[in-house]
DNA sequence: AGATGTGAATGAGTTCACAGCT
DNA sequence: AGCTGTGAACTCATTCACATCT
């Protein structure tokens, strides 16, 4: 399993979910035109992606959704549970906070800092901040493996540094800034404001 | 000026920020390999990206970094104001609202309405929550002209619709499902679950 | 000399077309 | 017959290498 493109990656994690909904109405077989045709995607693209990892399909019949979904649930490592750790409880963190701890799944907020002595002893999101010089003792009480940047620009980088002196395994980013990787820490970022400006150059060209 | 690949316009906004950076540091001058240097980019890309547009730069010199900033915030579609209505104020909506409220330079959010009567009357970032139901009448009050989808996974399509007929020009969707796309309004999509997912499969793949 | 802007070469990603299985 | 899985063709994106300008 040589190494797998970001872009199929993402269209894994929108099949898995394409054949979440599929499960819930009860479809149990689907071919990749079908599927393609119900959601928008591209049959071949669907194979080609699927076909980086194995043989998931039954020739002149289709996908069995339900192994489907469990094959990709597993391949996208979502059967561990993954910890998360906040750092910076500002507005966006704090957001964060509640918006992922509520969305359960494979995914669970444990944690939160910040380096405002204000903010710490809040209770956000079902846990209390703590300081941000406690970093690595939070990650290690509360076995946190991925860290969640929500910090002002100028301090991504520091902060991303103490996350994986901290020992967490990958960051996501929502700072809008460049961050130098550490190989050891994979690195994703997430920044709104490059995608509002996206959609802010579409409404400049075609105008309406 | 064709049409842009989303990959060219995420890393013009990438160069915006990092010429924002220079300012501020008070640099008046740079070449695309210093910058490049600077932020780990590709001075060739940066070159290439910027010569879909026109010329920017000086031979020899480099390029003057305030004109090349405003070329690019003008490109972007920065120099108009946009104004944004969040349609579903649950966490995640009212989350962005304040989050984006704060955010200013060119975007603003300007209203939110949500479906459920108990969120109608809240203020939440500077507006009052209304009813979804007066959606067009809120988008024509405020002048919004961009869309936010905040609304669970069910209800995205048709709330993709409703901005639509309600007059927006485009649409940042948030909600984890595939939009069906009207011709007219351009959509993007921001899945916090897919960028967690793509973290959750590379912890995955080399071990630590 | 030193940096831009750009055709030409390479590489990545997608689509086509069909062999092969059920 | 129908659909998967896949080499081959093609399109899109990045990198190289250099002519061109200050």
């Amino acid at each position: 399993m040589d190494d797998v493109s970001p872009l199929t990656l993402n269209r894994l994690s929108v099949y898995l979910r394409c054949l979440r909904r599929l499960q819930t109405e009860g479809v149990q077989r689907i071919s990749s035109q079908e599927m393609a045709r119900r959601f928008h995607l591209s049959s071949t693209q669907i194979r080609k992606d699927l076909a980086q990892f194995g043989e998931f399909g039954i020739r002149g019949v289709g996908y069995d959704v339900d192994a489907l979904a469990d094959s990709l649930h597993g391949l996208l490592g979502l059967d561990r549970e993954h910890r998360l750790v906040v750092v910076g409880m500002g507005n966006l963190g704090s957001s964060l906070a509640r918006y992922l701890g509520f969305n359960s799944g494979s995914f669970h907020v444990v944690a939160g800092v910040d380096k405002d002595p204000e903010k710490v002893g809040r209770e956000i999101g079902g846990f209390v901040v703590r300081h941000s010089d406690k970093l690595e003792q939070v990650v290690r009480e509360t076995r946190a493996n991925i860290g969640v940047l929500a910090v002002p620009a100028e301090s991504a980088q520091e902060n991303y540094e103490a996350l994986a002196e901290a020992g967490v395994e990958a960051v996501l980013n929502f700072a809008p800034a460049r961050v130098t990787r550490d190989p050891r820490v994979p690195l994703k970022n997430v920044d709104l404001r490059i995608q509002l400006e996206e959609l802010a150059f579409m409404l400049g060209e075609d105008g309406e």
